[in-house]
DNA sequence: CGTCATATTGACTTTAGTCAATAGAAGTGG
DNA sequence: CCACTTCTATTGACTAAAGTCAATATGACG
């Protein structure tokens, strides 16, 4: 598929439980109306809004966040490459959080109107999307575990596992290194912690030795050891993506 | 659909943001293969199973539930009468969390092939389920900013919002009242509080006139004042739920 | 070199948890 | 209907986790 060499991303992920078929795959790529970037901080998708496109990640961090009252932030979501963020709103009527930028990123947008088409045509394709979301509610599931009942050290060690599996998946993690371009506010915006108590635990983390920082680059000398200190369990991701190393 | 009367809960669910087909209807009442009953505490779906039925619940509460290996409990939904509990098991192969009955509950059984025809030939089904489920990761996704930035006192409320708007789109409230069969330590398990913790809130809550208890009749004398003390918004229910009483 | 965002540190406060005892309510068997 | 068990709710005293505030350092960048 020369020239959108982001769609192979894409269908990575979407066939990881079963195979697409061609006529799947083709169409997939026929539907991609253009590729947007932006920087971070910038909106993707606002709350409020009744968008007639989808889109998914091509490059870069975003979330799904919701802004409260008192101007306090919640990270619902971390979405990364390959990631669709938004079929959301092709199924509810009215946004009821945002999308934003946390890194410099760019977005393809797919219009409703071709996803209307899947769902009519391509049952195979539909149920690869549908899986698609459903994979995001079992991380959602995940995140409530651990802002319900893992202790602040335990969330963050717990999230850092995470995103090792999910960029592995998508190939932007070498061995067990990759960058994670958050800063420790976003990081505390996911959980509901202060950037202070972020700091903290992300020290007690390199302290133990558990992880090694350098500037955006996060290195996990034993996954095996980390998993432990979050209690970390892959079912969530999908069967069996914990490797050995 | 005579035999069948839980079906019309179930249709009118789907059928919240846009109309079924007759052919819709009729394939969706043919589709049930069996009606369990469990008591509460009886566990529905294991973790770590792959069934091959999803499932609605009929009548009473259930949850999804994940029990960590320190004992604790976190609920990650409540489930009442109207809710597909399990449309997650028909697209991933293991459960990585399970169901549980929070009350003497009636759950209807779907097998997965029903489910795979569905897809396969009634595309606008399909897309009323899909979209189901993404109505519940919205509200998993509004607990999510509930645990992260809202305080215990305004939690519950909000959950107590959230439970009165969803009980009365399935005939289950009168008027501002409810029964609502959780115990203190189910509502601490599903945000991650402490029975004595909960306690001690909603007694804050009857105190300030929010809310009034007979049992497990809740009653709400005042909806507005009660959202006000949650910073409840109901987009996330689907627009337009929250009446003027 | 200066500016702005991000990260780090320390002192103190608040929220919620823990432990332990008591009170109520619902259900069971005689 | 009563005695008994059991689960659930409530209370008080104390502890611990995480937040807040404020100052300082570090790093990226024009």
């Amino acid at each position: 598929m020369p020239g959108k060499p982001f769609i192979v991303q894409l269908t990575r992920k979407l066939e990881r439980h079963a195979p697409l078929l061609e006529a799947d795959k083709s169409f997939l790529a026929g539907c991609i109306d253009q590729v947007v970037a932006y920087d971070r901080g910038e909106t993707i998708i606002a709350e409020g809004s009744s968008p007639s496109v989808s889109c998914f990640v091509v490059e870069g961090f975003a979330a799904r966040t919701k802004e409260l009252a008192d101007g306090t932030r919640q990270i619902m979501a971390f979405h990364i490459p390959g990631d669709f963020c938004d079929l959301h709103s092709f199924l509810l009527a009215v946004m009821d959080h945002s999308v934003e930028a946390l890194s410099p990123c760019r977005v393809a947008k797919v219009s409703h109107a071709k996803i209307e088409e899947i769902v009519k045509t391509l049952p195979n394709l539909t149920k690869a999307l549908w899986r698609d979301m459903g994979a995001d509610a079992a991380i959602h599931r995940q995140w409530m575990v651990s802002m319900g009942r893992r202790s602040s050290y335990e969330q963050i060690a717990h999230l850092l596992c995470e995103m090792l599996l999910r960029l592995r998946a998508v190939g932007l993690a070498t061995g067990n290194t990759y960058e994670l371009p958050l800063t420790q506010q976003d990081l505390g915006d996911a959980f509901g912690l202060s950037t202070v108590h972020v700091n903290r635990m992300l020290q007690a983390l390199r302290r133990g030795n558990l992880i090694v920082t350098k500037g955006k680059q996060l290195y996990i000398p034993d996954v095996r050891a980390l998993a432990e200190a979050a209690a970390f369990d892959a079912t969530y991701l999908g069967a069996g993506l914990l490797p050995s190393a």
